[in-house]
DNA sequence: CTGAAAGCGCTTACAG
DNA sequence: CTGAAAGCGCTTACAG
């Protein structure tokens, strides 16, 4: 690892001199500039970014927080942050929380202490106060598909009207015993995201004049397993469910499973549909008909505005911005 | 965002005190100590660790480049990557390459450049000798998945042995038209994990004596739509194949669809299995037979690989290891 | 027990 | 056009 000093003492000049020869700052003398390149160019130097950053006071990393990986939007979200980031310039520190607020808080704590020049988080709204002082403190801050708090910058969906279509599109297909699949929507460990889902639900139905039918997931992580249980007890409630809407994809292909397993057709006797489309539904046997969420959008979004906070002189930070983005039915085989 | 000068002169004493207080370094007097204490926490203030990273040489971050989270064995090799690291008092900086050489580069240039102490790497492989000089530049590197170097250690799974032996699995079970539809084996792009399945492919068919039939993919990334191609392809070649063996996940579950839409019955007339257990496998449909590849220990070795790596003395760092972890064939109902 | 100084690898006014 | 100095936020011998 050589470092600024070994480069001007192999060129022969000062280490300022390297310095703005590389960053271009002010013009160099020709042969100048030849000997620092060619002793950069004999030491493989590469310049120590984050020492510059000390300088400058600027990182050029930003923190991405999110729930987990596996089978879920984050995946994507995760994929699209990077792009953005890189092509801005910018490196992404990877947490995931499994929506722990304990391993969440660990985390912030982390990327608080000089890492980062910005956060973006899916949380578990645990952990507001802290994020907040984070905030104040002078990190920026974007909230990604769940927003906690009015006083920082978001981009959800808008899983109330999500819902609330589901709804209104099995209707339309016949189905009059519309049941729901929900993550946490009440209880301190609810999240806004299934809250909001619920509510959507519950006022189709009700304007429809249908019955009720919601089973609540009774895990904090959205597992495949919890899923089929879920379905089971669904099942038990209300056997001749003709429709099933699931908050996550996860659930969905729980729903199928278990519907397979008892023998009841899908889309014939029974239709489901995806809450949050995360791209596994159209590799599926059958393929799973979904309101998809715009990750890639998200996570661009996301990157660009952290940035501009970022990189705002200290006096004319943006506004805080609240962005809500439509999730896109697209029709499958399960419905 | 306030420093350790700020603390210092709310705290009536000298900044190297109160960096001697807060890492515990010495003996401080009870009152110097109480007082420092209390601004610490009116200011609300956290050391910045990159800038003491700066000082000690360290930064307290690795970097993991991986080709692609979605569908793929790699989501769960993050999050174990995430979780050992952050164990270790490690934050993990992510890159993706979607296997594009190019992009790849652009990520090993931004992680040397004082991003990271270490890096972690399921690579193209075509960038190696970049890898062996950001290594001897005194960099820590761990492969994954797949070893493309000798001269640096790796950890990945016995992928030929597994090909092996599913041909063997699925001799015994009847089958005697037994495909592969694998990733490039062959040609610039090929990946030594695609040629040494087919190797053992290969090996058993002929033990077995019975005829070679094998697809392979077209594009560098394994996505749905190619392995929907080459499945088609395979049965063009071979209609009455009798199993299936895919390289990935996606090409199984692109295997089940494409034989469901031909009416084609799983596992009846044609047995699939997977070389790459990603776990999504068991929550399909028509849950998919697979070699699982122990994810969650190779993340979590390699960051110990790696650690172990960065800490030792520049005198005596530790020898190159190369570590090979079976596959284990987890039994569903596609065979 | 604690202060003053030097230094990690860089940048950037300030001179000349 | 380029050198010398100061400083980013921290740590750590060295004194006392």
């Amino acid at each position: 690892m050589s470092t600024l000093k070994d480069v001007a003492r192999l060129a022969h000049c000062h280490p300022s001199t390297v310095s703005r020869a590389l960053s271009n700052t002010s013009y160099i003398h020709p042969d100048t500039r030849a000997r620092i390149m060619a002793a950069v160019e004999e030491l493989s130097y590469h310049p120590d970014i984050i020492a510059r950053g000390l300088k400058k006071g600027k990182r050029h990393t930003i923190g991405m927080i999110v729930p987990n990986l596996h089978i879920t939007i984050f995946d994507d979200i995760a994929q699209s942050i990077d792009t953005a980031a890189r092509s801005l310039g910018y490196s992404v520190l990877f947490c995931h929380t499994n929506d722990d607020p304990e391993t969440e808080r660990e985390c912030l704590d982390r990327l608080r202490s000089g890492f980062t020049d910005g956060i973006i988080i899916a949380s578990t709204g645990r952990n507001n106060s802290m994020l907040r002082d984070i905030h104040s403190d002078g990190l920026a801050v974007v909230q990604i598909i769940r927003q906690h708090d009015d006083s920082i910058s978001s981009i959800v969906s808008d899983y109330r009207t999500g819902s609330y279509n589901a709804v209104k599109y099995l209707y339309a297909k016949g189905c009059r015993k519309i049941a729901l699949v929900n993550g946490i929507h009440k209880g301190v460990y609810a999240l806004s995201t299934y809250r909001t889902r619920y509510e959507g639900y519950v006022s189709a139905v009700n304007e429809l004049g249908l019955a009720e039918i919601c089973v609540c997931s009774g895990s904090v992580v959205n597992t495949f397993e919890e899923g089929c249980r879920c379905v089971g007890e669904l099942l038990k409630v209300c056997p001749d469910a003709d429709a099933i809407m699931t908050a996550v994809d996860i659930f969905g292909m729980a729903a199928l499973k278990v519907l397979r397993e008892r023998d009841i057709d899908v889309p014939d006797e029974c239709r489901v549909v995806s809450l949050t489309g995360c791209l596994v539904g159209h590799l599926l046997e059958k393929s799973l008909t979904s309101f998809e969420i715009p990750a890639e959008l998200i996570g661009d979004t996301a990157v660009r505005m952290l940035v501009d906070e970022i990189e705002a002189p200290k006096d004319s930070k943006p506004e805080v911005q609240n962005v809500v983005l439509p999730a896109s039915l697209s029709e499958r085989e399960s419905s």
